[in-house]
DNA sequence: GATGAATGAGGCTTCATTCAT
DNA sequence: AATGAATGAAGCCTCATTCAT
């Protein structure tokens, strides 16, 4: 068995246009190992490749490095749900709800996705600005479009006349609420729970709970 | 009567014996505040009144301290839900779902109450037998409780069939969220949500959406 | 030989009232030798006998350091300045000025004291704030001081009529600038010029080129 | 005739042998404004219009060009200094002493010239042996010359006996501390005291205090 | 020759922990 | 028991220098 000898015989090579990403990327998954105080700028580094000093080519320091972080996971989830919110389909909001929480479980099932509400969880007590960023870009944005789709149903008389806001809470936490403990709480031998299922048991109850009584 | 240790030559008339409180109490509320990592030893101190150096004489390390805040905090709530899952009494499920979840959004209603779960999803990545030793003495016992009281419900026809333990996370999902948001993205001027409501409309579609079909 | 056990058997010892005369000093020389930039605080720690952390409790930074060393250098003699513009004898002002001037050459033959102008001028760059305090503090009362008691000599006739702050620049440059040599291209070897001797000729001949003109 | 080097496949201008001293240039400036050690070679670099790596195709180090820019800045003041003492025409030397002064405090109130003996003093203590090579070849051949000369003028029985070397000081501090003193503690809105005046008056008052006294 | 991305040693500063009082 | 001065290891960040392009 032989030493492999790295491919590579250069030290480094340039890749200016690839280093924010892999970055990003690198710290993501130690600031989610780790939590972020108890990171190290070498930590990153060592997880992207390069050399500490590097880092500080494309991020002035290490909380920028998280705002960075946090803020680009944010883009594209803000961007959907705009777009979920302008463009539902006309009829049942049942089906569209439904597909929605399954989109949702399937996305936070991805450790990578889960990973960014935990760090702003985690740090909101030291970067506030941080964590009010997330909540008006994507956790009211999320509760919005949510509620205004219940508010259809309620006006469309498919659900029973109730709070939308509180709806939209109970209809979404049981999804969140699981990804943020199987991040957490994970065990390296447990089964992942399949997110498809608990949000599929979890839209049928909520749904059947919602729905318009049966005349009487 | 208690027995005095000293014959009146000290000045100080706070008792050794409170001094552990004292300080778990300061420091729950500093960690809370700023977090584990961003939290000094001195800081503790001054929340609680006394020198830096008071609290290595009752606990070895900042660590330590951690862990006996949460230790303290999870004894009360293992044991009440164990007793809750011993003792229910029989007849319907739906009312004893009903008061617990009412129970728990109270509780969870004190942000010192909220802020220990809140820790614990904090510092797993770092501690992760605190993890362990949280989910199996908090989440596990409490998701068994309910899962039992369901699945008594389901064998009772008062529910239809489902799976009890997903039912179980649907059912205090909705109150647990709320309760780690509303200390993470609380805003000053905010209007806290009342737990009570929103804890009894997620209660009331919870058990239409799981009970027995009305026969039509 | 016996290798010598230190006497105190203690790490450390206590000396909350020393310690910042401890640093400032130790920081003076340390200064002095390397320049600012070029010493860490380790060195600076070492010379005073202590820890780094220690300098931290009682100065919040380097340049917190430099800055109350100057501040420190500075007082006296501002002050010492002052009180002898505002004393001055009546009578002829030519044995004052001599006065003065083999004051200063003496004060300004310790090292530690010549030090101090030579850090600030090594340092005016970076830190102009200092400068500005320096020069309005130190430099322009010492050259008040002296320009009005050539005035007075002018005045009197003692001296003959001429720009008596340009006369004060005369005067003192020589005695500045030995203080600033000899500290900066001393040699190990030098026998060091006696700063008396160099005033007194230097003095010598300025007042005998100010003097009024014999009459004609 | 210049011989090229390259056969017009270039596109940039500027000449290779023009960069030492562009890059001297620059760190000149820099080094003055902010001192040595508180100069990046980016500054350097951005000053003198070229890349960082480009100053060490040059320049070994960021020593070697404090070295250099020192060395360039002595050589034609210790050859002229040299000149001068070698070719001091006949006749009474007060003149010739006048005419150095004034052309000393011409030189000198050139903020490029006045800054190397600044970088001198202030780098003294990091560099020894900078501030030896620059005392062998500036300071002690200046004052030699200025020596040799008031010796002359005392042979002569033009100016009355006293020590040519300290004489010497006395004439020529008050030139150099003001170009020291207007470098460092410079205001933007001062009127920079022309150094004509100061030095014509200077040298009137040396020249009458060290002059034969007029028999009466 | 020129560039500027990449490196990594080094310094300031913080803070958990110790210990003399 | 209590204090708080003192310690020193550890981490963020800078920047002189190197080297692939």
């Amino acid at each position: 068995m032989t030493t492999p000898r790295h491919t590579a015989s250069k030290r480094w090579t340039r890749q200016p246009e690839e280093r924010p990403k892999q970055i990003l990327d690198a710290a993501l998954r130690v600031f989610c190992a780790r939590g972020f105080a108890q990171t190290r700028m070498d930590d990153v580094a060592r997880k992207a490749g390069i050399s500490k000093g590097t880092i500080y080519l494309y991020f002035d320091s290490k909380t920028a490095l998280l705002e960075a972080l946090i803020e680009r996971a944010m883009a594209p989830v803000a961007t959907q749900l705009e777009a979920m919110a302008a463009s539902a389909p006309e009829g049942p909001v049942a089906p569209l709800l439904q597909t929605m929480l399954e989109l949702a479980a399937t996305r936070l099932a991805d450790p990578d996705v889960a990973a960014v509400p935990l760090l702003v969880i985690g740090e909101a007590g030291r970067f506030p600005h941080l964590a009010q960023h997330y909540r008006e870009r994507v956790i009211e944005a999320g509760l919005g479009a949510i509620t205004s789709l219940i508010q259809r149903g309620i006006r469309a008389r498919e659900f029973r006349p109730l709070d939308p806001a509180l709806a939209a809470r109970s209809l979404i936490a049981t999804v969140l609420l699981q990804a943020i403990w199987s991040t957490v709480f994970a065990r390296p031998d447990d089964t992942p729970l399949h997110p498809h299922i608990l949000a599929g048991q979890h839209v049928d109850i909520f749904l059947n709970g919602v729905k318009t009584e049966a005349r009487r």
